[in-house]
DNA sequence: ATTTTTGCAAACCATTTGCAGCTGG
DNA sequence: CCAGCTGCAAATGGTTTGCAAAAAT
């Protein structure tokens, strides 16, 4: 999956670590080996990955965890606001929740980059058109599907110098 | 799933079997028999459905279709823009994308009804932000989750007297 | 000590596919 | 006729789960 383009990071008090052991320990669960391995491993670069990429990137960096465990961690860390999940394909992606602005999606259907963008307008307009059903929303998702830029200059390259 | 609340159709000169045959003969396929029992079966009733109630509901009208051909055949009508793919769950959801006009979708999440609603501001934000951003939009998503008035009045019951 | 977690392998489940026979044009 | 389609059953592939051993508090 591509990285998305990187949007400023909010300033947090508290390290991704840390949010999860008290979600934890809320729930009188634990916080282990594995779980420290990937939430580390996890907020440490600022990009959109599945669980697959994230076993396989584990198992490159030499810390190897089970399959179950990735996804059973996966899960609490949704639970936990950590993370969220994003459904893009037939298998669920993720991104970075905790210390991240909320925004929302662009989704080239060619190449299959993901672009981060904020526009307050669609929290206005979501307010509004919940108002308007009665509805108490509690969140969005927004994404708009097209072809960015670079795979349309592929598609239909219009003159040689344009590229030049 | 809970059917849509229903919206005002569009008028249609060309019937969906129509347009699912010239779409089919486009490609030098065919419109069989169990193609032509799906489209008129979906087309009957607008609501949301998926692969499995599709299924039971053509047994339960003693015109059964393979599940292999009624998968087959959703892909196309999506292909043929008839019908509109929706990821609510980890199950695809299908609603009927000819005839109606774009909308977007409430999602209740206390008692999963889903509510369509139409708002001309969402397709502005959408040319504005692609704009932005180089892309050529071709869709977009937009789905607000939250609790709907009706279960929002169960969690937290005000007076009684709202209720009489 | 007791409860939770892990890793493995097996199970799950929605969806897809290979194939032999059937059907539409 | 012949390409495309159907239904069946088997395969696929992402995700979940049962269970015995291991770890956390």
């Amino acid at each position: 999956m591509a990285d998305p383009v990187a949007m400023t990071p909010i300033p947090t008090t508290e390290s991704p670590e840390e949010k999860f052991r008290e979600f934890l320990e809320i729930r009188g669960e634990k916080l282990t080996e594995p779980r420290r391995v990937l939430i580390r491993h996890i907020f440490d670069a600022h990009k959109h990955f599945d669980a697959d990429e994230l076993v396989a990137d584990l198992r490159l960096a030499g810390r190897q965890v089970s399959r179950s465990t990735v996804y059973r961690t996966l899960r609490l860390l949704v639970e936990a606001n950590l993370l969220r999940e994003l459904r893009l394909n037939n298998r669920s992606a993720y991104e970075h929740d905790y210390g991240y602005p909320s925004h929302d999606h662009l989704h080239c259907s060619e190449c299959n980059e993901v672009v981060e963008f904020c526009n307050d307008g669609i929290r206005q307009l979501r307010e509004a058109i919940s108002l308007e059903h009665g509805f108490r929303a509690t969140g969005h998702r927004f994404l708009i599907t097209g072809v960015c830029q670079a795979c349309s200059r592929k598609r239909s390259p219009r003159r040689r110098l344009d590229l030049i």
